[in-house]
DNA sequence: TGTTTCAATAAACACCGTTCATTAAATTTG
DNA sequence: CAAATTTAATGAACGGTGTTTATTGAAACA
């Protein structure tokens, strides 16, 4: 009986274009330029068909997230390599503030829209978000254990580290540095960079 | 010639009715309960009428977030009082915190949603947040002044000490904390509140 | 009183996410 | 192989959105 998983394997192979095209159109137009009108005309496929793989868009988006994610677990792998922990934490750090300035979209549909949590609020765990949390997580437990950092408990460090990060990466996305007089936009993001660093000198031991 | 006035005032007073029924709704209903055919069923009139008073959604969510600005800006004024600038600095944080959690829907319309940045593109100046940001502003110059905070430059503190409590809101409302075990809702807010003092506690001179 | 100005609107346009009865093809059964 | 059944796909509709425009009717002016 390979029919049976023939049908599985075409299902997962559609589910993965639908998928594939929602990514794409998300990246290129942005979450208010992703219908799934859109992504039935470029897969060939009526809208109602959608609905045969994701429950609803919020469902579609969550899948969307994870591979987001995936990307940006890939550069935190690739980019903080360093056997130093100290070291290995500031790669991380400069590695999501360049993820989430040249990823804008992708960026809030991680961290920032409600839409794709919609899936969540149900669940007991945020599972896309695991991999590149616990890399961050391990990285700084052992700068804790180390005693290199002027945390006592992990989990601050990590909430505080990531804050900061997030907050400049969301200010300067959603155009609120406009506040700030800069001579250019160049200039932000060289202060965010600088920023991020200078933070993680004030928080060493 | 008093006709011409009374229809100016009449014309001010039909902004301000749309403005509020807009800054009520956005406040109960959120960013997506908010349309304006409901804000148009609110004060009785046709869709199409609140377009001879806002150029369009945006325009009217601009001042929308003005409200929302005088707002904090009050909350500032109320609860940030101390002749000590460095105490007036930790009070305007907590304000600032207290605000985004109290109130996440205009939070973020005034530091999230793009909708309402899209008529600043054009302007030199996003002026709603302007009084805000220089209490702000004002409140690091003098820390500075005196020597009380590591930074050097004012822009680098403001930028930072904003991320910093923005990212911890932001987190917090749009659920991304999720990842982080944490025991209850209370612990989560408690945590801001506590990280928040711890960073101001790094940034001390 | 007749004319003009102008605020308000009904109706339409072009989108959106989503549902459901119908169709047609693939699979299984007799 | 033919008939019955399962199932993938869809057309059409529903109720919603922001926005535009021609039309109406009342107020202001001459």
């Amino acid at each position: 009986m390979g029919i049976s998983e023939r049908k599985e394997r075409e299902k997962l192979e559609m589910k993965e274009r639908i998928l594939n095209a929602a990514l794409t159109m998300f990246i290129e137009e942005g979450y208010e330029g992703t219908s799934i009108r859109k992504i039935a005309d470029v897969i060939e496929y009526s809208p109602a068909t959608i609905y045969l793989y994701y429950k609803d868009k919020d469902d579609l988006l969550y899948d969307v997230q994870g591979e987001a994610f995936d990307k940006l677990y890939t550069a935190f792998t690739k980019e903080a390599v360093s056997k130093s922990s100290r070291k290995r934490l500031e790669q991380i750090c400069e590695s999501y503030i360049r993820f989430g300035l040249t990823h804008p979209e992708l960026y809030g549909l991680m961290f920032t829209y409600h839409s794709p949590m919609k899936v969540v609020d149900d669940l007991p765990i945020w599972t896309n978000a695991q991999s590149a949390f616990q890399f961050l997580y391990d990285t700084i437990a052992a700068c804790i254990g180390e005693g290199i950092l002027k945390f006592q408990h992990v989990q601050e460090a990590v909430v505080s580290i990531w804050a900061f990060g997030h907050g400049l990466i969301s200010l300067h996305n959603s155009c609120r540095l406009k506040v700030v007089p800069l001579e250019s936009p160049d200039q932000a993001e060289e202060l965010i960079y600088k920023l991020t660093r200078q933070f993680l000198s004030f928080i060493r031991a």
